[in-house]
DNA sequence: CATGAAATAACCGTAGG
DNA sequence: CCTACGGTTATTTCATG
């Protein structure tokens, strides 16, 4: 799964995380090389799905989804039937913008974006409603220390 | 804070969220608009901050980061110099992706990727020998369910 | 908001090291 | 696999009505 790239690659990798916008020129000097093998290896890494989109980051308090919760979940079903209905209601629900699923006692960790505190509890209702849950812990967020989609190369 | 947008401003930032890499007539088109209006919505939002950046979302498997843990964190210290501290910390650490200060009984949630389980170990020995810290959870995910940055407009 | 023109950049060849 | 160059097309950027 996990591709062979080397300094260039990741150079490259770097640079798109920072600003996609950026020319393939302007890319080219920063990475010490030139446009045509910046352009080829962008391209193959695109196909190779490291590189998986490009996307414009919002600021969340500029509009308006002023609350952040981490949502700690643990349920006594663990059929396949409750879990492919849990799974779709998270990924039907665009506050929902993470959800994993957990080893040990805590099953499923979601982290969900709203207006206020209000609208977390609809969510929440609307949950619960939804799919049977044993038992929820909900985690204010008070302050983004950090925020980031740049992994480290 | 929150910046007044119309429908089609949230439509433009819709197409933005979805793909930033397309041309401006082709979101244009899609949000039934022309390329000037468009040109100058995108331009002001930018200077007003709702688009914070653009950046190209990498699959961190394809990276070799296979490993991603929630760190749940209590701590017995709330001093203005420890907390300066801990916050540098996190902020110079790559492999914390999020990190929020809580309200309630646990202080701070950390979102961490790493290579594996090993290289978690090592980011966490760092970390409690860095900064005083009275208790750690880690909760290892062991399917991401969802992952977006998309922000519901 | 529409039109369109000028500057810029992407895309994709080819040649040569 | 890289550099370097060009040429076509697409796109951005901005002036003007």
């Amino acid at each position: 799964m996990a591709a062979q790239l080397d300094e260039l690659d990741r150079k490259i990798l770097g640079e798109l995380q920072l600003d996609s916008s950026q020319s393939l020129d302007e890319i080219a000097r920063k990475v010490g090389s030139s446009k045509t093998p910046v352009w080829n290896r962008i391209r193959r890494m695109r196909e190779q799905g490291v590189i998986t989109r490009q996307t414009a980051i919002l600021d969340a308090e500029a509009l308006g989804l002023e609350a952040c919760f981490f949502v700690l979940i643990r349920t006594s079903e663990h059929e396949a039937e409750w879990q492919r209905k849990f799974l779709k209601t998270l990924r039907d629900r665009p506050e929902v913008l993470e959800a994993h699923r957990l080893a040990g006692d805590i099953d499923y960790i979601l982290k969900v974006r709203v207006r206020n505190a209000r609208a977390y509890d609809q969510f929440y209702q609307a949950l619960i409603s939804e799919v049977k849950i044993y038992n929820v812990t909900a985690l204010l967020s008070m302050e983004e220390i950090k925020s980031t989609t740049v992994l480290p190369l």
